[in-house]
DNA sequence: ATTATATTACGAACATAATCGTATCTCGTG
DNA sequence: CACGAGATACGATTATGTTCGTAATATAAT
């Protein structure tokens, strides 16, 4: 059940990376390339080294059928939030999750948000 | 008003000693060492050599005046948590606090802390 | 086939983190 | 005042992350 990653925590060029993967889909060095590259300046060789490095990870899976490979990220983006998160709670709020909400609820949450919060609690505790 | 640190994010080792220090308050290096040692073997100089970077970046302030230095964390907890939950919602979360929440709620939330959260969006609406 | 172009592979260079050994300093005690 | 215990300072080493230049390879065009 669940948990792919092999406890491998991406780098931040590595989440830049994964980010775009999400946001575009499947994509080659190029197309990651250019996407990054609207942000910030970054060579095309560093790009494929880190896509390469994150391979090596298992962050990342390619398909090598044609030429220019194409990557993909090898866990969804809630999958890697959901871990990213957990590692926070535990290097930062003594593994208490209702802590980390609650210093996140006090940095800016529109009225909106708090209505889909408590929604979502709504129906967390009918779950249960 | 706020932000006090520089926009310096302790790492992964820095982190460990804030959370002592947060933990058992002011502090010499024996004192810390003693601490960290009681989960991780680590030697007293890495410890000591890790406060004074953290010294240089303004992590922790140092009372000079006895000998044995006594290290003190230059940010509270709460200031330091809300910084590094900001800075994984810029870098995982597309800048979107409820997102955040939102997934964390879904890792693992009890009874208590979903009323506990519930309170806290009250006071919430209403102090807007 | 030869050449030009696009792509991957490799490895070096640099930056930051983490760890620790050794040197130096300070102070209380004999 | 000399000495030894305990403290800081300094620098070297190792590991990891980031960046990119250059070489090798594959494909397409002439």
């Amino acid at each position: 059940m669940a948990h792919d990653n092999n406890g491998v925590k991406p780098t931040e060029a590595e989440l830049t990376l994964l980010n775009i993967l999400w946001q575009i889909g499947p994509a080659t060095v190029r197309q990651v390339h250019e996407t990054v590259s609207q942000t910030q300046r970054t060579g095309y060789t560093t790009v494929l080294k880190i896509l390469q490095i994150m391979h090596e990870k298992s962050l990342v899976i390619r398909d090598e059928s044609n030429r220019a490979h194409v990557y993909a990220a090898a866990n969804s983006e809630m999958q890697t939030q959901s871990s990213l998160i957990r590692d926070l709670i535990t290097r930062a709020f003594g593994g208490s999750t209702s802590k980390l909400v609650m210093r996140a609820l006090n940095e800016s949450t529109s009225k909106e948000d708090i209505a889909d919060i408590r929604k979502l609690l709504n129906d967390l505790e009918k779950q249960e």
